[in-house]
RNA sequence: GGGCGGUUAGCUCAGCUGGUAGAGCGCUUCGUUUACACCGAAGAUGUCGGGGGUUCGAAUCCCUCACCGCCCACCA
């Protein structure tokens, strides 16, 4: 055997093994009945996996292998996600950077198609990366979510929820993301404090109508009155003042009061066609916050839109789907002023026209940055901004301070009464950190836009997922989170779930035209008029269908004819198929699905559901989830949510465990920008995946949020490895090894007797740390057990037994370390998975691999007595060295050891032991006697003393100190104890096992006291 | 504004249901004795964030404050 494990080499070449073998199938290794399953959380096809894939993934091998090994009928069902946006943002992004055509240029088929190119080499990537981790899925179900399969159990779970009502059309208010030109789901915006900016203006009263506008301080003393012919208003959103349908301020503010009702002017565009807007009253304005008066902008703001549907206000959308200022004007707004211009025809021109309509014709196309410095000046020129004095303290605005676009003098500065120089009155902006929203791929502010969309009633489908949770039926570990997943199901909004996007499923609803006809309409198809302004939805598993249902629909109205009915490839050229043919064209909804809407069937999906496949019945629900915790609302709370809807009533799993993040070695998240992103790639060639997988699983603490990764912790995972390779090694140099069988061998020599104690309390910390997915302690524990204690101690006890003279005791311990040894790579292998593997088949000819190899279950194999025996000399040898040390013995001398005050069973464990204490303590004699010799440095252990006779080297000074130093210890312990023991309340209220143990505590401290006074007074004879 | 984490040795962190403060790394001193220098032996280092409380007893439970971090939230 080579001195180190070679993982670059070894480890390619087990998987590979295992691969073939099939030792990763579902039920493999199988050898009771129930199961055992996790799906793991797909990874993006956006590219490769990264360090926080490795410890997700990592943590399910551990439980799957362990579990497997448990005889678990184990599948771990592995598969990747189309994840929609991100990709198509990937291969949108890489198509510009390598000057190819875009996406628009190519077409949606081409686009595509080249995003399964991205996908096939992205999927690759990651099964590699998977698999160099030591990931044991079971690769011939790997699934994707876009396959045929999972494609047609999405079409079903959207029919059957449009069926139920339970998803459904609307016009309503969406976050729009105008890089995209997609709306997105609440879920997908990232509110970001951001530096803004809040207006003041002036919007005019209707007709010049005037009113006296009165403040009153808290005691309703009146601090300002003045006359009005305006209501102020603030706004960051100058540029959305062109959709206000109203100016809203709450009804018990008497500042306002004498204005409710009227009509007020936005002060935007040209002065001939501005809207005139009602002052209206509702509980949404602050009268505290800005002027008390807010405008409101239905199609824009999400609290507006709020205000206009309880006020009926009319919501105008401003803008297209890039956020720039509507190019067509938008729809009129001055009724009065069309319908003139209808009734005048010719009166009127096409542009006069054109200029009433809601966007004015200087901002159309504008972006709406570029349109909110327009108009902003447009007020500010025509004096209607809110002027303050320029050393107002709410104004932040100052020369060369301000915005660029604000500094450019652009206000009108009314000079001052007493005729000083500069600007002394300036409009009121107030710099304001606002919450702006973000979109957290795109990263450009969103726009609430009024759209039309697909939403999915979540609060219906919430219900049952919150109680499923709510009485235990699926439990989060740690348990904290449960409280988060409430909060979010208890205040859910409906889902928006269509995305204007090419890469995903697309909508399975076909539209067809909306018919109408007269009387004679149901003979002769020529007279039925048609129009697509309000498209007849087919919704359907395919074209077939839908056309199936269309022809039922469209049939009264051809008579006895079947209408034909024709796939059309999108609204435009519908119409155009009508024109000259007895026949529908339906066209199909061009927007694709959010992909968290396929991840959240992928529980069942990836197990075949609709169909009711063996291995549905087998494997779901599946057992735990082990996720992060970013993804509890978008992928875990929506699975329980269809998951319980779609296989009756049954969650999809019973567990969610819910991992750490992983941070770099300062604590700072990791990304791409900051360059301090952790391969697991490169950690794997570098250390080794059992070195990666031992570093993560060791700092993987349940509960707490973050674990900071460097290479150190992998260097440390590797030593580990190191170390139980050279163990393993001495075994093998030492014959100690052969493929038993599973059963415990027989040991009369107590240190074998203790070690297999050791192995069986090992076994039990490991499983159940794992039962409880408290992967840090189980790792702990491995280590414990196999660095600390079988090659500190066992090993080295072991050596002069193997070269001995006895060659029972030999051939026992040999039985005994091979067994312990194979016990360590059992233990090992969930965490380590190639090095023991590899160990495994090195060690000994074996019929299973170590993979399949059984999860131990020892009954009560540990002898007290032993452990009591060995914990003994482990302290006597601790001791001996101990003072070697400080005494400065050289290592290479041998010395004696003289134990006086030790009754038979000292002698009798110093008898059995001699070898091992001899050698490991570096004795030339060992005995018992009643006396100390002259000159000895003394030890106490208990009831007795451990003598050193150094009378050559002892230096008396520096033994006084060390003894001194011991009593003064062993003293105030002892003083502590007796002071608890002389408290009458915790001799009345503490537990009895608790009075006993401190009785013990404070007699072996007195005793020790009393030994190392008796070794200080021999010691002043000298 | 609401919620959740964290504050323990120089550094990174364990410490589960209250009962003798631990590990890894780093540091100091030794050391090549039939596995291992990716090693072995021996050491040093802690008012367990501050303040209160409950208790016979608190790093651990409760309250409160401070700081760091995360999540959610509609103040124009």
């Amino acid at each position: 055997m080579d001195k180190t494990f070679n993982a670059e080499e070894a480890e390619p070449r087990i998987y590979a093994k295992w691969e073939d073998e099939g030792c990763f199938a579902a039920g493999a290794n199988k050898s009771r009945d129930d199961a055992f399953c996790i799906v793991i959380p797909p990874p993006n096809v956006t590219g490769s996996l990264h360090i926080g894939h490795a410890l997700n993934n990592t943590l399910q091998d551990i439980l799957v292998r362990w579990k497997r090994m448990q005889g678990f009928d184990t599948l771990w069902q592995p598969g990747t996600d189309h994840a929609g946006i991100a990709t198509q943002m990937v291969v949108e992004r890489e198509l510009a950077e390598t000057q190819q055509p875009s996406r628009a240029a190519m077409g949606r088929e081409k686009f595509v198609e080249r995003v399964w190119e991205q996908k096939e080499k992205s999927e690759g990537t990651i099964l590699g990366q998977l698999k160099r981790l030591g990931c044991s899925c079971d690769w011939s179900r790997n699934e994707f979510t876009m396959s045929p399969n999972l494609s047609a159990a999405v079409l079903k779970v959207f029919v059957d929820l449009y069926n139920q009502g339970l998803i459904y059309k609307d016009k309503r208010l969406v976050n729009w993301d105008p890089k995209f030109e997609t709306a997105i789901s609440d879920l997908e915006v990232e509110n970001i404090e951001t530096d803004g900016h809040m207006w003041h203006f002036k919007y005019p009263l209707a007709g010049g109508a005037t009113y006296e506008y009165v403040e009153k301080d808290e005691g309703g003393d009146v601090t300002l009155l003045e006359t009005r012919d305006y209501i102020s208003i603030a706004t960051t959103r100058p540029e959305t003042m062109l959709g206000d349908g109203a100016v809203a301020v709450h009804p018990s503010d008497e500042r306002y009061a004498p204005i409710v009702g009227q009509l007020c002017e936005i002060p935007v565009g040209p002065k001939e066609h501005r809207r005139l807007i009602p002052i209206i009253t509702d509980d949404y304005p602050d009268p505290d916050f800005g002027s008390g008066a807010v405008k409101i902008t239905g199609a824009h703001d999400f609290n507006d839109n709020g205000v206009a549907q309880r006020g009926n206000i009319p919501c105008y959308r401003l803008m297209d789907t890039k956020g720039a200022m509507r190019a067509d004007g938008g729809p009129y707004v001055d009724e009065a002023a069309k319908a003139q211009a209808i009734i005048d025809g010719a009166e009127m021109t096409a542009n006069e026209i054109d200029a009433i309509n809601i966007v004015p014709d200087d901002l159309r196309g504008l972006d709406r940055y570029e349109a909110r410095k327009r108009v902003i000046d447009q007020i500010t020129a025509e004096g209607l901004a809110v002027m303050v004095p320029a050393d107002h303290p709410e104004v932040a605005w100052m020369k060369g301070t301000a915005p660029e676009w604000n500094a450019l003098g652009r206000a009108k500065i009314t000079p001052l009464e007493d005729g000083t120089d500069g600007p002394a009155v300036l409009p009121m902006v107030e710099s304001k950190k606002i919450m702006q929203p973000f979109g957290d791929r795109s990263k450009v502010v969103i726009e609430p836009m009024l759209t039309d969309q697909w939403f999915v009633d979540a609060k219906t489908l919430a219900q049952p997922a919150l109680e499923a949770v709510r009485n235990g039926t699926t439990k989060f570990a740690p348990q904290n989170w449960e409280k988060t997943y409430f909060n979010w199901l208890e205040d859910i909004q409906p889902w928006c779930i269509s995305r204007q996007l090419w890469w995903g499923h697309q909508v399975p609803v076909w539209y067809g035209p909306d018919l109408i006809t007269d009387d004679d309409a149901s003979t002769n198809a020529d007279r039925i008029e048609w129009d697509f302004k309000q498209p007849v939805p087919f919704c359907a598993t395919s074209f077939k269908e839908a056309a199936a249902d269309a022809r039922r629909y469209y049939s009264g109205y051809f008579g006895n004819a079947q209408p034909k009915i024709f796939l059309a490839e999108d609204q435009t050229s519908a119409e155009a198929e009508h024109r000259g043919v007895r026949g529908i064209a339906l066209y199909r909804d061009p927007d694709v699905l959010d992909t968290w809407f396929s991840s959240a069937l992928w529980p069942f999906s990836t197990l075949g559901w609709p169909d009711k496949t063996p291995e549905l019945d087998r494997y779901y629900k599946t057992d735990v989830l082990v996720t992060g915790f970013d993804i509890i609302f978008f992928w875990v709370a929506r699975m329980m949510m269809q998951g319980i809807h779609f296989m009756d009533g049954e969650v999809p799993f019973h567990t969610v465990y819910i991992n750490s993040i992983v941070v770099d070695g300062k604590g700072q998240k990791m990304s791409k920008s900051k360059g301090n992103v952790l391969d697991p790639l490169e950690l794997i060639d570098q250390y080794g995946a059992d070195a990666t997988r031992y570093a993560l699983a060791s700092q993987e603490v349940q509960g707490r949020r973050t674990l900071r990764m460097s290479n150190q912790s992998v260097e440390g995972g590797r030593n580990f490895g190191t170390k139980l390779w050279n163990a393993a090694r001495f075994a093998e140099m030492n014959e100690a090894y052969s493929a038993h069988g599973e059963s415990v061998p027989e040991a009369t020599a107590t240190v074998n007797k203790w070690i297999l104690g050791e192995t069986a309390r090992a076994t039990a910390e490991v499983t159940r740390a794992l039962d409880e997915y408290r992967f840090n302690e189980a790792a702990t524990a491995c280590y414990d057990h196999v660095w600390k204690v079988f090659c500190d101690w066992y090993v080295e006890f072991a050596k002069p037994l193997l070269g001995g003279e006895d060659e029972a005791l030999k051939t026992e311990t040999r039985a005994c370390m091979a067994w312990a040894l194979d016990q360590c790579l059992i233990l090992l292998h969930p965490i380590m998975p190639f090095v023991t593997e590899e160990l495994w088949g090195t060690l000994a000819q074996r019929q299973n691999p170590l993979m399949h190899a059984t999860w131990p279950e020892f009954g009560a194999i540990a002898d007290a007595d032993a452990d009591a025996e060995m914990g003994w000399v482990i302290k006597l040898i601790e001791g001996i060295r101990s003072v070697r040390a400080e005494m400065n013995v050289p290592a290479g001398a041998k010395i004696d050891l003289v134990l006086t005050g030790a009754g038979d069973t000292v002698s009798a464990r110093l008898d059995r032991n001699r070898a091992l204490i001899e050698r490991l303590a570096r004795l030339e004699t060992s005995a018992v006697a009643d006396a100390a010799p002259e000159g000895s440095v003394t030890i106490v252990l208990g009831d007795c003393s451990a003598n050193l006779p150094l009378a050559g080297v002892i230096d008396v000074t520096a033994e006084k100190a060390r003894l001194s130093k011991a009593l003064a210890k062993a003293e105030k312990e002892a003083g502590g104890i007796e002071k608890k023991l002389g408290n009458q309340g915790f001799l009345e209220k503490a537990p009895e096992e608790v009075i006993e143990e401190q009785r013990d505590r404070l007699s072996a401290a007195q005793s020790e006291a009393a030994r190392l006074n008796a070794a200080l007074e021999r010691l002043a004879a000298m």
